[in-house]
DNA sequence: CGTCAAACTAAGCGATTGCTTAGAAATAAA
DNA sequence: TTTATTTCTAAGCAATCGCTTAGTTTGACG
């Protein structure tokens, strides 16, 4: 019937992605999206509807990255051990080459906080309470721990992982080490 | 000879600063500033030169206003609790009414990352050593506490308080409460 | 008072924003 | 091959961006 489209979808959100990822939401132009994806605003806005469309689509995409490490954690069955080694993981994942990035939902909300649309902080929260839900599930592991116990020391580690996703982007290893492993001193 | 002012500059950038924190660097635009500030154009650029020009002094701004609760950190001689003081009084002081805003250096350091400016960059890192030090310099005061042990756990309560500024734009008085308890257990 | 330099108002500068659209090119089906 | 339908190119839309400037108003000084 019709000519078939010259790009793979998936393909060109990754590269997106990675864009968004190193400039924030607000600095991504439609042009600079254009050049990193390889294809013209017409079929940006043929596939994705808007520009909003097409962050929407990289947050789910750096969701799925990010779940080479998640899935590790939730592989994993060593309390503490675990939820440590995701917090050493993520620092390898968030650093291309000598670019620190952070992570890119924490960023957004940073960025955008409130103003984001609803339909995107749904899919920005449900992945923070989702990182929480794999803290707790870990801690439940451990033998020792009390419920409430365990319900305090998960908002204390989803708010750890804000700061070292932040930390990432300014401090140096040698204290990026020292956070990890002070924050699970005594846990 | 000729007219004078018909604005305080200390004033207006007053007002600046509470815009730039609520809605961070980019999405605060000219002419926001000049209804906020309640001058025209020509008196923002006659008085700061650019718009980075307003938003350095609205850091140094922001500087001044913090300094109230960093003061009793400096003049507190009770080492961690005047640490763990600091922590509950930043959350006083970062949340206006309803609104959530976090802390203005942090907010920037995330949004604007290594593309600000040198000397704005400056100033932020500036900051952020401060807080630091201040820091370390409570953590002196506990006798039982090496140098290393200082060094490490100064890098520790830095990653933290950037955690806590991030956290307290989306979580709870609970969520945030248990994560500084939680914190200062393992000190 | 009259003078004149500074502060003000408001219009507008070129560049860029997110997004649209007219028309050419391409291709699966008839 | 012809036709129908979609993809693609490229030009251009109104709105806004940071910033400038021409022209008026102001008020401290001689």
């Amino acid at each position: 019937m019709a000519r078939s489209k010259q790009y793979n979808e998936q393909e060109v959100i990754e590269k997106a992605t990675a864009l968004f990822w190193k400039n924030g939401y607000e600095t991504t132009s439609i042009r600079m999206l254009e050049k990193a994806m390889g294809i013209n605003q017409f079929s940006i806005y043929a596939s994705f509807g808007s520009k909003h469309g097409v962050f929407l689509e990289s947050i789910k995409c750096y969701k799925k990255r990010i779940q080479r490490i998640t899935d590790i954690l939730e592989n994993s069955n060593n309390g503490l051990v675990g939820i440590k080694q995701y917090f050493y993981d993520f620092l390898d994942f968030s650093k291309e080459s000598d670019v620190k990035k952070g992570c890119l939902v924490t960023n957004t909300v940073n960025e955008l906080g409130q103003s984001a649309e609803p339909e995107l902080m749904d899919e920005l929260m449900k992945f923070s309470s989702d990182v929480r839900l794999l803290f707790v599930n870990n801690l439940k592991q451990e033998e020792t721990k009390d419920e409430e116990t365990i319900e305090r020391q998960g908002n204390y580690l989803l708010t750890s992982m804000l700061g070292l996703s932040l930390a990432s982007k300014i401090l140096n290893e040698k204290q990026l080490e020292d956070f990890i492993e002070t924050t699970f001193l005594n846990l």
